[in-house]
RNA sequence: GGGAGUUUAGCUCAGCUGGGAGAGCAUCUGCCUUACAAGCAGAGGGUCAUAGGUUCGAGCCCUAUAACUCCCACCA
């Protein structure tokens, strides 16, 4: 072990040892309970944020504390092939080298797609490394592997041959910018200030007219409607009249709907099928025609007349022009709207009627809703239940069709001669029906969340059933971040039931985000991303782990920032410092055993025992903040605080008994305090470890602290400390310099002798010397008292001591008793408090009376 | 519009089924004490967002209000 924590010099070799040994692999072992989780993929071409980290952390602290504890623990890592994202990427590329999709065509795209894949798919998990996280990188899975292909494959067909499966027309968000389809989830609206145009459109009878309001005049070439509400009055008596839509000679119906709202704009609306959502559902009751006005390059079409070929967003001023010189337009009033962008580019979307396929949710969603109600899968924190249920509850049929090259091509194949569709696990050759050769496949891709849905039986080798899969399945836990509970954990619920009949997990525990440290979200754009390998070139991998544990609330956003990492590395250099003290006190040990205990020895096993068992307690509720800081706690407050500075005692001692307990237990804590530590600081601690004088080969392997049931304390060790802590708040009072020592006359209340006590009081006390009187008329001269019921504590203060001072700090002492006593006194005359409070706390509160009482009689004795 | 969360020391947050307000950082003071000055010792600092209520007792439970954050829906 070096003198100085230097992190660089040694995390990648213990990662290699690692790996060579193959320390993070499991295989099933029937006569040992298994432990599993499945890593949420990255997107392959991603590069790791802090999000990864903090996600990946947790996940690797549950795994090795399992594995230590003796479970068959397996975490399988893996990709996403994220279509969308990688698509976007190569298709910019071709652009750069003048090529377009198009152009290179859809064999030539899919390969570069692959060569992509091979190319970066490692970076992330190279960087995952470096964390040092656990899983069994052998069984690494790649959503585009061959077996997952069949997962997605079998489950298509299974779907389909159920009847879940099926083709339909949907109003899609269309980019026309990035010439596809995307989901809702990528459509982000955003707050326009826009106008309101108001238009006129006379009866075609020329009895008058109905002004509409619109945000987007460019569709009007796409009416086939204007709605008004039924019960609106200005317009009941018309309703079902001819209408003359403006710029063109075709005639349109007013309409009744309940859609239309009598108390926005005008009341009436015009209806635009192919270019509205709702309009689109409107055609559907009322029997509209669908006219397209804007093609897939956001360009009117000859539906338009004499603005085609215009886009859409230039043409506006145009026809808001025309209108005007034809006198159409009413008015325009300034307006606030919410705009659907692409999240990628940015561009206004479109709304587009198109061809989709679609799974039926309602039946799917049923028993996922179940598993959730019935406790059989639960979320930590509790609340994210409701936003899961919320959502499956009001579930929609989910498009799975992309309309882009990459990812898993929809295994249908249409025979050209009969038109039959065609849904097998392999592809077909002949029609069935026909006999026809003349097939081709579905142009469109599925949704890349079809793949990752069965990717916790997927990566286990579903469909085949392979031991793994039948060991494994379920999965025990699935950390994952609140922002895809709908996209992904409720698809991986009910794809889990379907296809394996069970659940895929059973605890879902979510991580917060990671924001900055004004608690904005991190994003590339803003540039206030903080980069986890530079932290970890900078830092270590052990102090970014333990930054993002300490302080994290699960399901809650963290506010980060470098500081953070940085208090977590001087921290993990006192772990450092205080290994490298017990490791060379105790060099001579063969074996630990631990006997012959003083009061010390009892009093630090006392408290490591009960870490051990509330630490414990905390991480099977996920608590993984709270656990390690208790032991941060336990490690400096306790073991470095006290036992340590006091071991100095026996270790430099004569006494070769004491001496060899107290290297024992030195040993002994620290050694179980590392394995705890080992979890979330996985190098420092095994790097120390391998350095005891007792250990095996590796600690990630060792065994994992259990509490003992009975263990013993130490009173009089609490007291002393107690008694400690008043001496040394007593000479800062005086404005003693610590490196000024004092003589200390001890008086123990019990009247014993104490001797094993004396020698650390005095050490700790910043004493030069210390004598046990049995009353304070042994004395003369001046002295300040540190007053504890366990004992008082006379320095010679001589010149120092000040008379009004001293009978202040006794005042302020009296004063303080009192009101202790008073506060007692008052709660335990209170009849109802002695009747209906615990009886176990009332008879607390008397004892804290009596106590204090003697105390106070001691301090006006002194007084007097 | 619907839902969720947050509000505790200057900052970041703990605070379990209600039982005397906590930690870390920052600040101030003293100390290079043979593991650690990336340290040690000590100290100051809070109407627990506001107003009511329940209770012997409320940071915690209930009601209302305010501010901030997020999610879902999408009125042209």
């Amino acid at each position: 072990m070096d003198k100085i924590y230097e992190p660089s010099d040694f995390e990648s070799r213990i990662y290699e040892t690692w790996l060579k040994n193959k320390y993070f692999a499991s295989k099933p072992n029937l006569s040992k309970q298994k432990f599993s989780i499945v890593m949420p993929p990255p997107n392959v071409t991603g590069k790791a944020h802090v999000g990864h980290a903090l996600n990946n952390t947790i996940q690797d602290v549950l795994v090795r504390r399992k594995r230590m504890q003796g479970f068959e623990a397996l975490w399988i890592p893996g990709t996403d092939h994220a279509a969308i994202a990688t698509e976007e990427v190569l298709v910019k590329a071709l652009k750069k080298e003048g090529l377009s999709k198009d152009l290179v065509g859809r064999e030539e795209f899919i390969k570069r797609g692959e060569k992509w894949y091979a190319d970066y798919g490692d970076l992330i998990k190279l960087q995952l490394q470096k964390l040092g996280i656990s899983p069994d990188w052998d069984k690494t899975a790649f959503t585009m592997d061959e077996n997952l292909c069949a997962a997605v494959r079998h489950a298509f067909v299974e779907y389909y041959k159920k009847g879940y499966i099926y083709r339909g027309k949907r109003s899609v968000n269309y980019c026309p910018s990035c010439r596809t389809t995307i989901s809702d989830n990528e459509n982000v609206y955003v707050e326009q200030n826009t106008f309101l145009w108001h238009i006129r459109y006379p009866f075609a009878d020329g009895s008058g007219e109905v002004v509409i309001a619109t945000t987007r005049p460019e569709t009007l070439f796409g009416d086939t409607a204007v709605a008004v509400n039924p019960k609106d009055p200005r317009y009941k008596a018309f309703i079902g009249k001819d209408l003359i839509l403006p710029l063109t000679d075709r005639k349109i119906k007013l309409i009744a709907d309940d859609y239309s709202e009598m108390d926005f704009g005008t009341g009436a609306v015009k209806i635009t099928p192919a270019h509205d959502p709702n309009d689109y559902e409107i055609g559907l009751r009322h029997n509209l025609d669908v006219i397209v006005c804007i093609d897939d390059e956001g360009k009117l079409t000859e539906a338009a007349g004499k603005f085609k070929g215009m886009d859409r967003i230039e043409a506006r001023a145009l026809i808001e022009e025309e209108l005007k010189k034809q006198g159409f337009l009413v008015k325009v009033e300034k307006y606030k709207n919410k705009v659907g962008t692409c999240e990628r580019c940015g561009s206004m979307t479109e709304p587009k009627i198109s061809t989709q396929w679609f799974v039926k949710m309602e039946e799917l969603a049923k028993p996922a809703i179940e598993v959730v109600k019935e406790g059989k899968v639960r979320f930590i924190p509790k609340r994210f239940e409701k936003q899961y249920l919320n959502w499956l509850e009001n579930i929609k049929d989910w498009c799975i069709s992309r309309q882009i090259w990459l990812g898993h091509r929809i295994p249908v194949f249409y025979c050209e001669d009969c038109g039959e569709q065609i849904v097998e696990e392999t592809d077909p050759t002949v029609c069935p029906v026909c006999g026809s050769k003349h097939l081709h496949q579905d142009p469109d891709v599925l949704d890349t969340w079809f793949s990752s849905a069965l990717w916790p039986f997927s990566t286990l080798g579903y469909p085949k059933q392979t031991e793994e899969l039948k060991y494994y399945y379920p999965t025990d836990v699935l950390v994952t971040g609140y922002d895809i509970i709908t996209f992904w954990v409720s698809k991986m619920v009910f794809s889990g039931l379907e296809f394996m009949k069970d659940i895929p997990f059973k605890d879902v525990l979510i991580n917060g985000i990671v924001r900055d440290a004004k608690g904005i979200k991190m994003s590339k754009h803003l540039g206030n991303g903080i980069d986890p390998i530079e932290m970890i070139a900078k830092y270590g991998a052990d102090a970014l782990r333990m930054s993002l544990i300490n302080g994290m609330s699960m399901g809650t956003d963290l506010k980060y920032s470098e500081d953070r990492i940085k208090e977590a590395k001087i921290f993990i250099n006192k772990i450092f410092n205080a290994s490298k003290f017990v490791i060379s006190a105790t060099q001579n040990l063969k074996e630990n055993v631990l006997n012959n205990l003083s009061e010390k020895d009892k009093w630090i096993l006392f408290n490591l025992n009960k870490t051990i068992k509330d630490f414990n307690k905390a991480m099977d509720k996920y608590n993984l903040s709270g656990a390690l800081g208790l032991l941060m706690e336990f490690f400096v407050g306790k073991f470095c605080d006290w036992y340590i500075e006091l071991a100095k005692l026996d270790l430099y001692g004569e006494d070769e008994k004491n001496k060899l307990t107290t290297q024992n237990v030195l040993l002994k804590v620290l050694t179980d305090s590392l394995k705890m530590f080992h979890i979330f600081i996985p190098f420092v601690t095994e790097e120390i470890y391998l350095s005891l004088p007792i250990h095996e080969k590796t600690i990630m392997l060792s065994k994992f602290p259990e509490a003992q049931n009975r263990v013993a304390s130490s009173k009089v060790f609490d007291e002393m400390i107690k008694l400690i802590k008043a001496i040394r708040s007593l000479r800062t009072d005086y404005k003693v310099p610590d490196n000024k020592r004092t003589k200390i006359f001890v008086e123990f209340s019990d009247g014993k002798k104490h001797t094993d006590l004396l020698a650390g009081i005095n050490k700790l006390g910043f004493g030069s010397e210390i004598v046990v009187i049995n009353s304070e008329k042994e004395l003369d001269g001046k002295y300040a008292k540190a007053i504890s019921d366990f004992a008082v504590a006379y320095l010679p203060m001589n010149e120092l001591v000040d008379e009004d001072k001293e009978r202040e700090r006794k005042q302020k002492e009296i004063e303080s008793l009192l009101f202790e006593i008073q506060r007692s006194e008052k709660m335990l005359s209170n009849p109802k408090f002695v009747e209906k409070a615990p009886k176990s706390l009332v008879d607390e509160e008397r004892n804290k009376l009596e106590k204090n009482k003697a105390l106070l009689s001691l301090l006006k004795k002194d007084s007097e």
